[in-house]
DNA sequence: ACTCTGTCTCAAGACGCC
DNA sequence: TTAATTGAGACAGAGT
DNA sequence: GGCGTCC
């Protein structure tokens, strides 16, 4: 019952992807993750179970579902193993394309951009089909439109909670933003919250029996000091070390690997070569215009608010006598 | 009223023909 | 050598 | 734009 060819997808995938950003001016560097830090196991074990369930329906569904119930749930069972990952390294190898590998990579949104990059650009992976923007946040931007200096806007996104520190509970977005503002720096802003809380836990012990929250507390170990030279000094390989070549695809070795040995179509393959080394080798490049479709919201929105998307959020209002609305725990609609 | 959090859901390739 | 992800949005509910 | 094909 298996089609089964459909074993080069990732192949595919690396090929046609890494061309159209090619013909778009794009110079990929790919970057490999190595295994994730230690420090989520405890999530993955929770994730895991979850993702068995999941597979467990996905057979049911084999069985009693429709074509394409079946077709979907194989798509998000693929495996991504180690041969996958050679092989598109030896892809990329022969297509000219440099890539590295690294260990921790902790690239989320702020985080990436309290490591200075720049530029940071959201949703690229996400087909031009689906109606996702592309969005550009401009470090600079950011930092002028939350009125900043990088050093305050480190501390605010670890108060926001970064990979390597517990967040805070009782603070968000909206909080860390007005404490930061309010004290000048997250020392302060500890200090602060820290006195309060004992505050509260004096007036509490008076009344022993009374409410023990005393909003917002701080861990008792919570290094920020050390979060934040991370982030100014993170432990990374220097570029100036890291090899980075634009080179001229192996044509006869694409052919070899893709047609010979995956069975792609020859003319294709020669096709897509051959955009790769016409555009490597030009150096002029038209810009990111024509890779995306268009980008409707740009985000200079000065005032407050780096983030764009936030205002949505209405609540609904109609949500009058809906009863047990929230008790849907794991009732997947299965057909 | 507003804010934050937890839980859940959904989808993920690329091309080309019509 | 396996297992395993990611990001976004919606919503409900508890906290202040 | 939706849908079949690529492999």
């Amino acid at each position: 019952m298996g089609i089964k060819g459909l074993t080069s997808l990732h192949l595919m995938g690396f090929f046609y992807r890494t061309i159209r950003m090619v013909e778009n001016g794009i110079k990929p560097l790919y970057v490999f993750d190595g295994k994730p830090p230690e420090l989520k196991a405890g999530v993955l074990s929770k994730r895991l179970a979850l993702r068995k369930e999941a597979q467990e329906e996905g057979e049911e569904a084999k069985e009693t579902g429709t074509a394409e119930d079946v077709d979907r749930f194989a798509r998000r069972t693929v495996k991504v193993t180690r041969e996958h990952n050679e092989e598109c390294r030896r892809l990329l190898g022969l297509m000219g394309i440099p890539f590295v590998v690294v260990y921790a990579a902790g690239s989320e949104d702020m985080d990436t951009l309290t490591f200075h990059a720049p530029v940071l650009l959201r949703h690229l992976t996400f087909s031009e089909a689906r109606k996702t923007p592309i969005s550009e946040i401009n470090l600079d931007k950011a930092l002028e439109g939350l009125e900043m200096n990088m050093s305050q806007f480190i501390e605010l996104c670890i108060l926001l909670g970064c990979d390597y520190l517990e967040p805070i509970k009782g603070v968000g977005p909206k909080s860390a933003l007005k404490l930061i503002r309010e004290h000048g720096n997250l020392g302060a802003v500890i200090e602060h919250l820290r006195e309060k809380t004992a505050a509260k836990e004096d007036a509490a012990k008076d009344e022993d029996g009374k409410k023990k929250k005393g909003g917002i507390v701080v861990p008792e170990e919570w290094p920020w000091e050390e979060a934040k030279k991370f982030f100014e000094h993170p432990d990374v390989t220097p570029a100036k070390d890291v090899e980075v070549d634009w080179t001229s695809p192996d044509v006869e070795g694409l052919v070899q690997f893709l047609v010979t040995e995956k069975g792609f179509n020859e003319d294709r393959v020669r096709k897509g070569a051959d955009k790769l080394s016409k555009f490597l080798n030009t150096k002029q490049q038209g810009r990111l215009d024509g890779f995306f479709t268009a980008k409707p919201k740009t985000e200079p929105k000065k005032g407050k608010e780096t983030e764009k998307g936030k205002k949505g959020t209405k609540r609904k209002a109609d949500d009058k006598d809906k009863k047990d609305a929230g008790s849907s725990k794991k009732s997947k609609t299965k057909k």
